[in-house]
DNA sequence: CTGATAATGTAATGAACGTTACAGTTCATA
DNA sequence: TATGAACTGTAACGTTCATTACATTATCAG
């Protein structure tokens, strides 16, 4: 007879179930359905009874496994939230060429963040920021905000290289992918084709990326740059 | 007898409602009611007996004069989207000192775009974009949109006049205001502080009109740039 | 004042919802 | 195989919702 599980049900509350495979499978299967519903009704038009009928059974279980709606709902969202930097691991190198390694970045960021599931995270996260505040910061910690943390640390690599001038790297890296990101983002959140008329990812990119670099005030070619105007 | 009325009763429909002040004054405070608690609960959580209850009497009036939740939703949201971007019809001055007056503008366009009502407009509008493009649309023409030829019509004079270097004035004026605005907007829609720890919006708005006009490569003070490597 | 129409209040309808009680079923273990 | 717990389906409860039918009141033209 096989013993060697675990002490005979350990005691205290391990775990109130004991967890079918079946019954895991399902709990994920309800899940899924539920990603589903709510990303396309938003929390309150979402009806519990929409994710059972996906899935098929009743909404027994639902309850045994989430306790409600706003249980359901939060251990989605969470999930999704841990999930939301994935595949956005950018391998950094130390590049010479920082024009290249910024228009590679931005085209990863641009990729990830634009993603249809992504992007309708961000959009019930937004919607249900005031009724889930800690959802959202979850959301912002998990996304957001390392990507800034990312790319400024990269930012600061180049700055004490002499490569880059930005004395506040995280903050200059927020600048930077907020150029980048922010109108396809706000176009497609819109319902929008993401990038204007006559326009596309990459000379969205291009412009961003020379932008930043050079930036706007008028540097006549071969002329020296006009010093600051202090 | 007057017959001079038009052609009694005018055929077809003219307004099948004669309006009188009391509805009139009923329907505006509908409205705004209708306003605060689609913004509250977003549309699916709101709900007409809220608003009723809030403006006291009854349903048939709102339904009178709106048809149904949905043509209520659609009058508000559509109205609120007129509204945007008043207040923001920014005296461009003609300034030499192109540094003074983006930093002037960025801080009307924050304090535009962060305001409650306008962040909470922002809000649901994304929530919903979905379920009424139009809405969606509109919002972008009147606010983004707007936005964005008003600045660059300022800066295509900049770069005509040779104080500014950029081709493609509006696409410049997105990724500028997107600088500026972004990282604010977004936080304080999650119901963070609009600034990092360390930051306010001065600091935040000189950064981004520095970056905007200087770039962040090397240039080493009183050296020649390093002219494009193309 | 008088009638006609706009405006409102009352009350109800039918559907959808979140949630739960309970009984039946499946499953891992002994 | 037997047992008890995990799991699931049925069916309901009570509530809330959007919407409407109808009666009543307010308002204005004549």
């Amino acid at each position: 007879m096989k013993v060697n599980r675990p002490a005979a049900l350990p005691a205290v509350a391990e775990n109130v179930s004991r967890r079918t495979p079946r019954g895991e499978q399902r709990r994920e299967a309800l899940m899924k359905a539920a990603h589903e519903v709510f990303l396309e009704y938003g929390y309150s038009g979402a009806s519990i009874e929409e994710v059972v009928r996906r899935v098929g059974g009743s909404k027994a279980s639902l309850y045994s496994y989430f306790g409600n709606k706003e249980g359901l709902f939060r251990d989605i969202i969470a999930a999704q939230c841990e999930e939301f930097m994935k595949n956005l691991g950018i391998p950094i190198a130390a590049d010479d060429d920082v024009e290249r390694t910024l228009t590679q970045i931005s085209r990863r960021f641009l990729t990830v963040f634009m993603q249809p599931e992504r992007r309708e995270l961000f959009r019930i996260i937004v919607a249900e920021a005031p009724r889930f505040p800690g959802l959202a910061k979850r959301f912002y910690e998990n996304g957001p905000l390392r990507a800034r943390r990312l790319l400024g640390n990269y930012f600061r690599m180049q700055h004490d290289a002499g490569a880059m001038h930005c004395p506040d790297p995280e903050c200059t890296a927020s600048l930077f992918i907020e150029m980048v990101k922010a109108t396809p983002h706000h176009r497609s959140l819109l319902g929008l084709p993401p990038y204007h008329p006559g326009h596309d990812i990459d000379s969205h990119i291009k412009a961003a990326v020379q932008l930043f670099l050079h930036g706007a005030a008028a540097i006549k070619p071969g002329k020296a740059r006009k010093s600051g105007s202090s």
